[in-house]
RNA sequence: GUCCCCAUCGUCUAGGGGUCAGGACUCGGGAUUUUCGAUCCCGUAACAGGGGUUCGAAUCCCCUUGGGGACACCA
């Protein structure tokens, strides 16, 4: 195989959907398995659906999951620009060869009398009707008209676009890596507008050209592509191009087979039934790990095989293990429960010091504590964080004294004589030299065998009186960080306070 | 409507003529633990339907049904 070069070719028209960073995550992964090149191209032709911000938005997000292109608009290279809408000339430039060769025509149509050809069309039963063979020669186009009649259109500045000229009875055959062979009719295609009357290509004639120019051997995108196939390769044989291998990926739905729309999702944590959020920025912002993300949807549509049950994959696995010829072909339903099962699992996988760091912030600005501390406070919660931004969330009582005691805990665990015991136990702590895990632990045994009640009738109000909570890490690693004077405080107030509120 | 694509547990999927149809998430149960979590066991749950082909079909073929995509001077 030559280089493999691939794109990444989104439109700046809105925000950054699920589907897309798959799609970039999939070209990302091929390029990197074969050494290739991965390309970002912006086809931004549309001008009037074009979205401020959009664009830095993506390459934000490319950042974020550590997809970034080898070329493209912030890391430039030999084949740009990669903003189409810089690369006018050169679509103008072909349509004209095309023209030449009459391959291609002028129409003159406007939108009026467009619209009044498809209602004609419909009323006759035709519902989506063709600017083809069967049409083209009753509008007002360079093939209707004559010589002389185009050039005056032409010198009056009438406006016009450029139109493929599609050949009847003809059979495009499409091999694709993941569909295999898809057959389409001639007749199934119309004669697709190239260049716009404003001068720009559309996206056929912009993505032909320049999937050719950038020397693209591999075209992976979304289905929804598979059906214009034909007109890219009627365009590649018209220039006498090598068309490039093609993969049409699956799509990705909601839990209720719908599409994914940004329209009613207000929210990750208030997601209506059957819907999830296709906004890539929405599980940034929620704090999922990249990690976890890409791991997430690159399953779905996509697996090692047989005898690989693995569900966890780091970025480097799956460069390693991805192929286009074990990509699905059937449509995925996102899962959030199975996202968020990943994250856990990749959270759990990390580094104390990296989960720290990226908790850093928020506590210092809570409380200073030192590194060392911060650090094996992350080790007692990482596997109870659900995501890596969670630590003070779920874990303030390892930088404040509780200020409130969990109702539904004090009524389920705290009985008439826990405050005696708990400051028996606090006065025996008090004592204690070395205040490890393991000698808490035999003292606290002590006071229970010493009052003559199950361990538990002590192990659970002291987690209380400490931390407010019922839950937590192991009660005695977690008295055993929080050290003693800090324990022995926590202890006798809460031995005075959690009587008052029962 | 026309053309095209797709179809295995609720979800992601493995398997592609002979399998007890496997795994993972979820859910339920149990074990462990001081709680939560983690971990370990166990369990519920699928070849859309109908016809062929074949000794034998989830697997190959056809039809039906269902879902989806495309049918713009949007990508």
């Amino acid at each position: 195989m030559n280089q493999v070069r691939v794109r990444f070719a989104p439109s700046p028209t809105g925000f950054f959907h699920i589907g897309g960073l798959r799609t970039a995550l999939y070209n990302f992964l091929f390029a990197r398995h074969h050494q290739g090149v991965f390309i970002l191209r912006i086809e931004d032709t549309d001008r009037e659906r074009f979205v401020p911000g959009a664009t830095e938005n993506l390459q934000s997000a490319l950042r974020w999951a550590g997809i970034e292109p080898d070329e493209g608009p912030e890391q430039g290279g030999p084949y740009g620009p990669y903003f189409q809408s810089q690369r006018t000339e050169i679509y103008q430039k072909y349509a004209a060869l095309l023209l030449q060769q009459g391959h291609a025509y002028y129409a003159f149509d406007t939108s009026e009398e467009l619209e009044a050809m498809r209602q004609q069309a419909k009323q006759q039963g035709d519902f989506h009707a063709k600017y083809n063979a069967s049409r083209r020669m009753q509008m007002r186009n360079s093939l209707t008209m004559t010589a002389e009649q185009v050039n005056e259109a032409l010198a009056q500045k009438q406006p016009y676009v450029v139109r493929l000229l599609v050949p009847p009875e003809r059979k495009f055959i499409v091999n694709d890596i993941v569909r295999g062979s898809v057959t389409f009719d001639s007749r199934e295609v119309d004669d697709q507008v190239l260049l716009k009357s404003d001068g720009y290509p559309t996206y056929h004639l912009a993505n032909v050209v320049d999937d050719h120019l950038m020397e693209i051997s591999h075209v992976i995108r979304g289905e929804e592509w598979l059906s214009s196939v034909p007109k890219h390769l009627l365009l590649y044989e018209y220039f006498a191009w090598q068309p490039p291998a093609l993969a049409h990926l699956p799509l990705i739905f909601n839990p209720d087979g719908t599409k994914m729309s940004k329209r009613d999702i207000q929210s990750l944590d208030d997601l209506p039934a059957g819907k999830v959020d296709p906004d890539v920025a929405s599980y940034i912002k929620k704090g999922y790990e990249p990690a976890a993300l890409l791991n997430y949807i690159a399953l779905l549509g996509w697996n090692p095989g047989e005898g690989d049950d693995r569900q966890v994959f780091t970025v480097g696995e799956l460069i390693e293990q991805f192929s286009l010829e074990r990509v699905n072909k059937s449509a995925a339903i996102f899962d959030l429960k199975k996202l968020n099962w990943l994250n856990k699992e990749h959270i759990m996988r990390r580094s104390p010091a990296s989960l720290a760091l990226e908790n850093r912030e928020a506590v210092m600005q809570s409380v200073p504590v030192s590194e060392a501390y911060l650090e094996q406070v992350v080790a007692l919660l990482q596997e109870r964080l659900y995501f890596s931004r969670d630590v003070l969330k779920i874990g303030a009582y390892f930088f404040h004294d509780p200020d409130v005691y969990d109702p539904a805990v004090v009524r389920k665990r705290w009985e008439a004589d826990s405050a005696k015991i708990i400051l028996e136990f606090s006065a025996e702590i008090s004592k204690l030299d070395v205040f490890t895990s393991s000698a808490i632990e035999t003292v606290l045994r002590q006071v229970a065998e010493n009052n003559s009640v199950a361990a538990t009738k002590l192990i659970h109000p002291v987690r209380l009186a400490v931390t407010g909570v019922g839950v937590g890490p192991g009660l005695f690693d977690l008295l055993a960080l929080l050290g003693k004077e800090t324990v022995v405080r926590r202890l006798q107030n809460a031995a005075a306070r959690i009587p008052l509120l029962q």
